[in-house]
DNA sequence: GATGAATGAGCGTTCATTCAT
DNA sequence: AATGAATGAACGCTCATTCAT
């Protein structure tokens, strides 16, 4: 890589950087492109070279965010040995809502944006370039066992844990994060038992 | 009520049906005060006679078509002779999804702005002035059955179908919202059966 | 007319001589909104409630303007007791081009800008809001001579006027405007009689 | 002609006819000197090595299209025998306005830049690089008849010929090319006699 | 000579808000 | 109470021009 493309990168990671900032502190509707480029200290113009406009920037930073997510989680399930699928999902899943806890402003951005389209599209640069659903099927493949509709169960359980802890991370309402868990763990379960058929 | 009064209520709820109507054809960041002052046929200044700003009058919407349909559900399941409280709780969300599979605009404009903050708060005139929430309380004490944590149950039981409906109404994906149904209502009575406690 | 409507009309009036201001000192391409309003004294905004965008301000400047300089010609016609057809026609293109040599930001403003269509659209409200077309055929029809075709003929004396004598006033190339004048003249005479048919 | 040169010539024909296609496309005002050097397939800064600014390449353009109109007219006027003065104007004319209908994107990017002064410069370099009114001059002479003020009996035709026509070819009111030529003729004629002197 | 990333002034346009009537 | 003309800050975006490579 060349001095003058290394050069532009710098530069576009200082405008997703500068973006993800003010998103999270401000909104997105709050920040303007001239805020964008004014924190990232160059002219606006530049902005314009790297992306198409405010929406482009964040649909990129919604993947890159939601990807790290994941990656950190899978990175984690590998480390240790978990056994039952039961036991991988939810490690997945706790690994997941408790870096969201540490760094609310993460699903403050995130969750409202995050559709299941996007979701399901978010690749892992370390595995492969697979997209998250492809893990999951590898996870489930791994456990030997058979279930009706893979898809539909995952993404029953990816938008009840979304909603839910939204709601417990962001306004403690009903409950906090911690008072959570052990229900919402125990209704992942329930999902697939619920799917699962026999061998 | 006198006739300023009433004259009154006339522009305001002018004002909230066609920003109603804007908001859902063109979305609220679309849709400026400009406009609905245009489609409510009246001055600009008027406006600012009844709403602090755009979102307010957005608030007040939220608040009045997601009661709406609670009464509408409300009413229908009056109108039944519901058995357990696990049919009663499918009827009514099986009657508010299909209200919403009916007019898509209203799950477009509700579902991302539904907090559960929001949702616990919405009052039916019908029914005393009472909660969604205080009328599940209502149908859970009438099925003389006890539960642990009434409102994280019903928390989890509104945000799963919420979540999972409002993909399979407006995208159709993974599912559309027929095959979705019957998982659906199954995790629900796995969700309710989850939290009972032996009486 | 009310006060509101009156401070209307001045706004008006002072953003169109502003524009025409400008737009004769600078060109329409060098002149922005901005420069508009600023030489106006009112705010941007202002501009939007008369005027769609600069090209509308301008066609309502070139119609004005081309008005008035058949409007005066056309009443210094009246004053007068002009003979033949050959001689009002001649006085009143005479009439023009001497007001266009005396204001000559005028013709530099109009001349690039004036089609045939929008020449022969223009209204003159001291004459019944007839447009000069409808004057050119009056003014034949009282000769009492009878031509083949009117509109064309009135064409091409338009045009070869226009088109000279912005040369001749502009650029004062090949000739000036007085010694185009003669042989100008003299053509429109040969035009006028190409088109004479014998009664 | 080195090498060097004759790349140089390639670039700077790529960038001229990449700004002609443009032109007469989208117009001058809606083309940037970025389009011009996406087409032209080269950097932007390359631009400014060859041309001071858009109008100078459009400066450019024009003479070069009216000098190849020019051209082809006289080119075929030298093929065929043709016998007055009359007859050789109307000749070329008739060419040009043909050409010009056929080509009319050509037209609408000459006529409404086309100064006399511009004009009157034109080189053919077919013919010793001489000026279009050399040329004129030229049959002038051939016909050896002698005439007032050549240069302006050229120029009431030409300007007569270039505005009756614009509106002929391009807007078709208020007649047809094929309408106009007649009368158009027929008024060159008289333009020509009305300038000749006794010999 | 050729490049194209970077610039930043400037554009047209929008719109929430004010306030005299 | 109701109006709507007026405001002017702020917006997204363009683009001619520069200059280090």
């Amino acid at each position: 890589m060349g001095k003058v493309d290394e050069k532009k990168k710098l530069k576009q990671e200082a405008l997703l950087s500068s973006a993800f900032k003010l998103f999270t502190e401000k909104g997105i509707n709050n920040t303007s492109i001239s805020d964008i480029v004014n924190s990232a200290k160059m002219a606006k113009g530049t902005f314009y070279l790297y992306f198409k406009d405010k929406y482009d920037i964040r649909d990129r930073l919604i993947s890159y965010e939601s990807s790290k997510l994941f990656e950190n989680a899978n990175r984690e399930l590998m480390k240790n040995d978990i056994g039952s699928l039961e036991d991988c999902v939810i490690f997945i899943v706790n690994n997941i809502v408790d870096q969201l806890n540490e760094k609310q402003y993460i699903i403050k951005f995130i969750a409202k944006n995050l559709s299941w389209a996007i979701f399901s599209n978010i690749r892992i640069a370390e595995k492969d370039n697979k997209s998250c659903m492809d893990i999951f099927r590898d996870i489930i493949e791994n456990s030997g066992r058979k279930f009706r509709d893979e898809d539909l169960m995952v993404f029953m359980i990816v938008e009840l844990v979304n909603s839910t802890c939204y709601n417990a991370i962001v306004n403690k309402r009903p409950v906090t994060l911690d008072e959570l868990k052990p229900d919402l763990y125990c209704t992942i379960c329930s999902i697939i038992s619920q799917f699962e058929v026999a061998v």
